[in-house]
DNA sequence: TAGATTGTTAATCGATTAACAATC
DNA sequence: TAGATTGTTAATCGATTAACAATC
């Protein structure tokens, strides 16, 4: 595999050939050119085949790409053919949803527990899954090979938190809190900041208005 | 107001200034040169100054930028210094937990209603908001004047809820469901892709591994 | 072989960074 | 006035698009 470091923009462009790739898999489709995909991505073919090739030559000159494998190449590259170990720590709604949320396990994300400080929430079930105490987090994660800790949690304590799953043993925190978090750079922080997505959704509506 | 452009690249870095102008206002601090926000932010102070640029010219040689100033500018550039009504549809977890965030109500957004077609869910309440019928939503959306509506539902069912809620009069969709949605222009939507955002983060993941 | 379409290089476009004159 | 720091122009860097030779 190629060293180069790969733009961000490529890789966020990633999982969207995913799921188209999968939409034309569960419709029957074989083969695919980078100039069909773009018309239906409203993408240009050439960042396709550009984007791609990053990663190796997956095409073939005169045909274009054979859908199944593209596919699971493109599994291969995100790291999703393998399974993960994820927690969620706080067990509220958001917490819950992603726990209830079962799209993730088909894609290899294991939600194995969960954790909260609230004793109301403790002994609760999720979908089968026990909402823990936050206190025996460390042991857990290293008993069940834990990597991945999803932060729904208040962002006043999500540096601690964070600091804590770190310290356990976590590889990688999906970060809801509205917060950023600065970590050693061998921990992977993914943000999902919704209040500023909502707040990009405010700007185009108001730019609309005028 | 100017009339060019703005790049999706600025628009995304807005609310990210503002939630940092915020924190600096709780602390106490009245005015901040680009140098020392670029510092905490982690970004050059040439880009600061270049984003703000884009909409007029908000600091003073030889003194900075006011925070407060700054961070009621950009509330207006946001169009959050205005309130806007928000319903959700569908009331499963997702739903309810931004329902139950109260943060986006500080921020202008107020949400008026839930709705969801499950005959158990409605005449529920979360957070003071009852649960609605479906079908009872394009005549609430003309009455309760709603501008935004949050789609908390599976892919299967977006596209035509979309297309009722945009029949209906609603004008921007935050859209949860994981598929694109294909709307007339006039119909601003910004997706939440949760599962693309799992997958960034399984590949960089897998790249640090490696 | 001819046609199609990739992989890849080159050209263009846009975004970021650097530099500095304007000015508070 | 001198010092500081913006607003803005110019330079650089990177990403996207176009073009086309390679090849199935």
């Amino acid at each position: 595999m190629n060293e180069r470091e790969i733009s961000t923009a490529v890789i966020r462009r990633l999982p969207r050939y995913y799921r188209y790739l999968e939409e034309l898999i569960d419709s029957g489709v074989e083969r695919i050119s980078s100039n069909e995909l773009s018309e239906r991505m409203k993408v240009t073919a050439s960042q396709i085949r550009q984007d791609l090739n990053n990663f190796g030559g997956f095409g073939q000159q005169g045909y274009g790409y054979n859908v199944k494998y593209l596919h699971s190449e493109i599994a291969k590259i995100l790291g999703i053919d393998k399974k993960h170990n994820m927690i969620i720590i706080g067990a509220g709604n958001l917490g819950q949803a992603i726990a209830n949320y079962s799209a993730f396990e088909k894609r290899g994300f294991v939600v194995k527990g969960i954790f909260d400080i609230n004793p109301k929430l403790v002994g609760m079930t999720v979908r089968g899954i026990e909402v823990m105490n936050l206190e025996d987090m460390p042991e857990f994660v290293k008993r069940e090979n834990i990597d991945i800790a999803a932060l729904t949690i208040p962002k006043t304590s999500a540096a601690d938190v964070a600091a804590d799953v770190a310290a356990a043993g976590v590889k990688a925190i999906w970060n809801f809190a509205h917060t950023d978090l600065a970590l050693s750079d061998d921990v992977v922080v993914e943000n999902v900041h919704l209040s500023e997505s909502l707040m990009q959704l405010s700007y185009r509506l108001a730019r609309k208005e005028k």
